[in-house]
DNA sequence: TTGAAGTTAGTGATTATTAACTATCTTTGC
DNA sequence: GCAAAGATAGTTAATAATCACTAACTTCAA
């Protein structure tokens, strides 16, 4: 379990590395934000890594939670899907400093540690959406003749690209209209 | 027009980025492994952040180059889609370093013209990849009943990511035939 | 009274960048 | 043709600023 102090550390871990890149994440600037001094970080956190450590197990930990709720409700393969979109573009939307995190693999390049737990991430949302196409496919809700493996990569792909371009332009578009726009084509391809 | 010593640079920069981060772009790094003192460094680049806007340059370069090249022809639509994914998996095969650069954003967030110019070279393969659908779209080779901007945001999209899984996997698995294989699911999905 | 969570003041290492100097080409004036 | 002058590209040594992190001390609530 965190504590309210190491919450905040994180949350506020998050924003830095979206407004000022993971060269502006020191403890310096993570401890002005906060309002406490550089070594009170150090009560919570031994090291500046753990701090990452921590983001990405949330991360993770997010992930599953989302993959237990599509799979625990009898509805249609595309409904799954459809949930699990609007579940992301909702936590992006309250949440945008998570988008510079999640999808920036290269941050976490240096550290074998972190760029391990990112493939991990990687795949267990590649092999939720597989699972969903695969039953999608029994049931005859989508098409047959394409692999799962290969909508899994178009699915995850274009949502991606999708919210990091929200993202890159200063979120002026509407994320959640564009979202339903996509869904929908995915709907028209698959079916 | 650059010296050989600036493409050198700029190659090695690539290349660190790659390996350690852009946290790993130090001159020291940078010159250590090109062989020469720091300071030589800023006999060719006035600042570090000049060769990064130079890195960005030469993408933008590219990718108008490749434009053209796609543009320049009699081919089909899906035959200019498929000489832009090639030439494009040719290019990461052959410098995977490109890839943690190009595809990495958020390491250019910082600075307000990096992120531009990053911005710049989104649209200019959005608009690219439109432009080649629409024509499709007319002679009947691309199905009309979904708008071309959410197919350009789909092939995009899913390139991307199997080109980053590819190098986050330690380019483990064989980029050109998973390619193509994206490629035909395309074919099977728009005609 | 003790432990958790804060403080100030400092550590050595590393950062990008500059100053000053040098060896080696290249250009220019006679 | 050839010396003077200048440009090019490197060097060592140093700069102030910043980095993650630590030691030692204080505050305060359970």
């Amino acid at each position: 379990m965190q504590t309210e102090r190491q919450t905040q550390i994180i949350e506020k871990s998050i924003e830095l590395i979206a407004t000022l890149g993971i060269q502006g994440f020191t403890i310096k600037n993570l401890a002005k934000v906060i309002g406490i001094s550089e070594p009170a970080i150090y009560r919570h956190f031994d090291h500046k890594t753990d701090i990452l450590i921590t983001i990405l197990d949330n991360f993770k930990e997010m992930g599953e939670f989302m993959t237990l709720m599509s799979n625990n409700s009898d509805d249609t393969a595309i409904e799954k899907i459809e949930f699990l979109f609007t579940k992301m573009m909702e936590i992006f939307i309250e949440q945008p400093a998570i988008i510079s995190v999640i999808f920036s693999e290269e941050i976490f390049k240096n550290d074998e540690i972190l760029k391990e737990k990112i493939v991990e991430i990687h795949n267990m949302h590649q092999l939720n959406i597989e699972m969903i196409v695969e039953s999608g496919q029994l049931n005859k809700d989508i098409r047959s003749d394409i692999d799962k493996s290969s909508l899994a990569l178009i699915f995850m792909g274009s949502l991606r690209l999708l919210v990091k371009r929200w993202d890159l332009n200063n979120q002026n578009f509407d994320l959640n209209k564009e979202g339903a726009k996509l869904l929908n084509t995915f709907k028209l391809l698959t079916n």
